[in-house]
DNA sequence: GTTGTATATGCAACACAGTTGCGATTCCGT
DNA sequence: ACGGAATCGCAACTGTGTTGCATATACAAC
């Protein structure tokens, strides 16, 4: 509780701080994303809402606003589903693990995409590196 | 049409070769897929066999299958679409370039997945490291 | 060549992530 | 309070990929 609370509390302050509108959806999302290590898929926020429950477009838009304004981060998983992060700083240069049975996401913050030396072809212009490592998390290592 | 032919041949041969039945399908898109460098998505493949269409599902598990036979790799871009290669051997390791404006994929061959020290948390298998880094493309880049 | 059968195809219906348009609501500066 | 732009909620839609099942066919045995 006083964790959720803390949560909140950096979510709205967060939400200030971009000078757009406070509204319940964006409070309620970042504080839910703020609150956990997790990565978070469009699913898992609706399900962690439950009695808060909001539209799925508006959860759809929330997240993109989110990362608009730097919030949060979108992260690409091999089963194509969306998943999104509001910690650290360093996660858009930082590699990714995903299990290849539960799609449960561990970021590696160890590892930096700025550590990969590119060699692109002519006239590519690079804007992210992303660096994913795939196979079985430790709960599903039988 | 000589190099259609030889590709058409190419993927016969290949056909052959997995010991399973030969089929017009299989061998027509193999073929296409033989016959050129970029990595192409099933929408790709149905838009190149034109005339010869077959089912989309039928093509969905051609694809599959070439998978399995280890006659074709599959890409997950950042786009919610599989991408398909049946040339080279080192797409499992090597990086891939996305343009973020036409989505088309491109192959970094001189760049190594392998070259990427790991640390991961304890308990984690790794299997597979994906390196692709994101952009405009040169006919993309205003 | 004919036949039998496992295998592959084609169709319809479905699942699921994500998007678009638009009218109704609400945040917030005045 | 008030007004208007920003945001929300709903419905309908798109696109990718999957599942179930009846039909067709590759190919091995004869
Ligand atoms: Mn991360
Ligand atoms: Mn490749
Ligand atoms: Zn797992
Ligand atoms: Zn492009």
């Amino acid at each position: 509780m006083t964790m959720q609370g803390h949560a909140l509390d950096l979510a709205r302050d967060k939400i200030r701080g971009t000078g757009a509108r406070m509204t319940a959806p964006r409070v309620q999302v970042l504080a839910a994303m703020l609150g956990t290590q997790r990565v978070l898929s469009h699913r898992d926020i609706e399900d962690m809402l439950g009695a808060a429950r909001l539209d799925r477009v508006t959860l759809y838009r929330v997240l993109d606003w989110l990362v608009e304004q730097g919030l949060a981060h979108r992260i690409a998983g091999r089963d194509r589903v969306w998943r999104f992060s509001a910690t650290g700083e360093a996660h858009e240069t930082h590699g990714h693990f995903q299990c290849n049975r539960c799609g449960k996401i561990l970021c590696l913050d160890e590892l930096s995409a700025h550590s990969v030396p590119l060699r692109l072809p002519a006239g590519c212009r690079p804007e992210r590196t992303e660096l994913t490592v795939t196979g079985l998390c430790a709960e599903c290592t039988v």
